[in-house]
DNA sequence: CATGAATGAGTGTTCATTCAT
DNA sequence: GATGAATGAACACTCATTCAT
């Protein structure tokens, strides 16, 4: 058990250490040697927990997706209004984004870069479930726009990503009143409007 | 005649090139040996042309980067109305991201990625300022939401890219009526509501 | 047990083989890779032991340096006269410019070629200090002309370099009494005359 | 007649340029393109002159040796004693040692390495030849020790090389009476002992 | 005669991966 | 399970040389 233990200590530095360097340098500039001396193990090691890179960076994403679809669902109950549930949904992923701003931003390289396997996208894709469940909820009870999913996510869930970015470029600050206005704008672009 | 000079033909063909292999192979899996084969050109001869491999990327983006935004402004004159330049400007836009896909791709996998120069990202920024006018100009005349000019841009022109990825990737086919859905969100999530 | 450490017998035969090569065929037509192949390692194992092909030239001139110098006092005491213990050193030098002549010759083409860094030149010459220190000796006891330590080195060591270099090209043969007449014709170049 | 003058400028500008650049870099650091570059010319004119490289360094070689051994002679004549012959040619020798440097230097470098053909070796040694027959002479007339000219060069003449060295790298400075112990060091150790 | 553009072959070096221990 | 040493296959880049003009 203490081996165990151990394994997934050096499996999770290994996740970690591929975070950081692909934000800072990008896949292209991230050697295996590289990653190896961050987790302070040897290169030989990673195969051990990993088939190959692109084993380890497919599982990196795979990891990072589910660790921010769990943070955005994390006080969501399916029980809640449409309008209630997406609301708290939203702000758990502005949340996410920017507090968690690493792990983002690795998620926003992974998604605009061929670096990741289509299977591995498939998966990461599936854990944001609820709330395509949650629109379709609104879309009948007439609250949420008829439009396709990816339409009500590119005007309501993907700007944050744009946010996230541009605070982390340093060329914006966004404050609670900003963020509620930010808020707004995502809401107002998917209600029925009456 | 034609020898005498280094041809533009070649360089343009070494920037098609690169367009393609990165958007296919992401820039860590396209060798410069490839670039040359795919512009017929010896490797020898791409340091004719650039500096080194980032040189070759740094300009490929700018020039793509240049060519959005000119499309973008081509029909676009300060004497127009803000909406109706707001209008103008956007459905250019959609049109470059939809018809012009590769490019487009192009574009948000440099700006999620390190891969680029911060010197040539700004170099690239500097084209967009006549929307940054007419949303200026619009906050004055008390049309447009006063908000910082990012999240004008995450909720009006961002979501664009999104919804091309989509496509591109097949899980969406967006046609007129639903585009026009697209401009009226865009429009709604930054003008002053009455 | 051999294999848990870098083997010295690897960075030994990469020495060697650049000594070899370089003697043959100079620097410039001395690839990586033909050490690698002479030294029956990879490519890539040469940066296990070097940082790169300036630092595996810059410590072969070292080791060759200091294997000279090592010989040339090997037999020699400080407690020695001033005449015996020249003499000794002089045939020692003797002796490894005409049985080591491949060392002889890499530290001959080093010394005449920007193909090292001075720091390592610099290194190099430390280890000639025993005779420096007999020198200075000698003209304090009024045994050895009162000239500049290089002037003296001109004389009476540097002449073997190039009888060594015309030997090794078949245009000269030195037999014992030959040597003989050498050794007095460099005693009798510094010694102080009568 | 001009465009012959106008060519062996060019021609002289490319063995300067040749000379400069691989006593400052070495051989292997000296490309063509740097030559042609510092010559002012194209890298293709070079091949107009010349036939490749190698044969670019073999003609400069040739021409610095005979540039060499004309200065060395330009005051000798036959009907010298020996003794003032010898003081004659040494002290041209050293002249020119000192005071171009440059090409003395180049010599040196050339001399002490693979970089030349054979063939145009022998070609540089033939000049000298006037020196050997003053030494043959000297044996005769029982002036000149009856050792082999290689071992009477070795001590009387090569010094200089190794003098001339130690000021480039500025561990020495000759001043005249320096000059003239050297020269009565050099004389001394060829001079029949009476 | 002179050139700048072009190139194929080759260079030093890196890297994902394997292997002996 | 864990490692440091080792490597073949690539990579970015350079260079001596040629060629069309």
């Amino acid at each position: 058990m203490a081996k165990l233990q151990k394994s997934i200590d050096k499996r999770n530095a290994l996740v970690k250490a591929t975070i950081e360097l692909v934000n800072n340098n990008g896949f292209h500039a991230t050697p295996m040697s590289k990653i190896a001396k961050m987790a302070k193990v040897s290169p030989a090691t990673i195969y051990l927990y990993f088939e190959n890179k692109q084993d380890l960076v497919n599982q990196t994403y795979i990891d990072v997706k589910a660790e921010y679809t769990n943070y955005a669902f994390a006080n969501y109950d399916e029980s809640m209004s449409v309008e209630a549930g997406f609301e708290m949904i939203w702000k758990r992923i502005a949340d996410f984004k920017l507090k968690e701003c690493e792990h983002a931003m690795f998620l926003a390289q992974c998604d605009n870069t061929p670096m990741i396997d289509e299977e591995s996208r498939q998966e990461g894709i599936k854990h944001l479930q609820p709330l395509l469940d949650l629109w379709e909820r609104g879309k009948k009870e007439g609250i949420i726009k008829p439009m396709a999913n990816y339409m009500l996510y590119a005007y309501s869930i993907n700007p944050l990503s744009f946010l996230m970015m541009s605070e982390k470029r340093g060329v914006l600050k966004l404050d609670a009143s900003q963020l509620e206005d930010a808020y707004q704008s995502a809401w107002s672009s998917i209600k029925m409007c009456k």
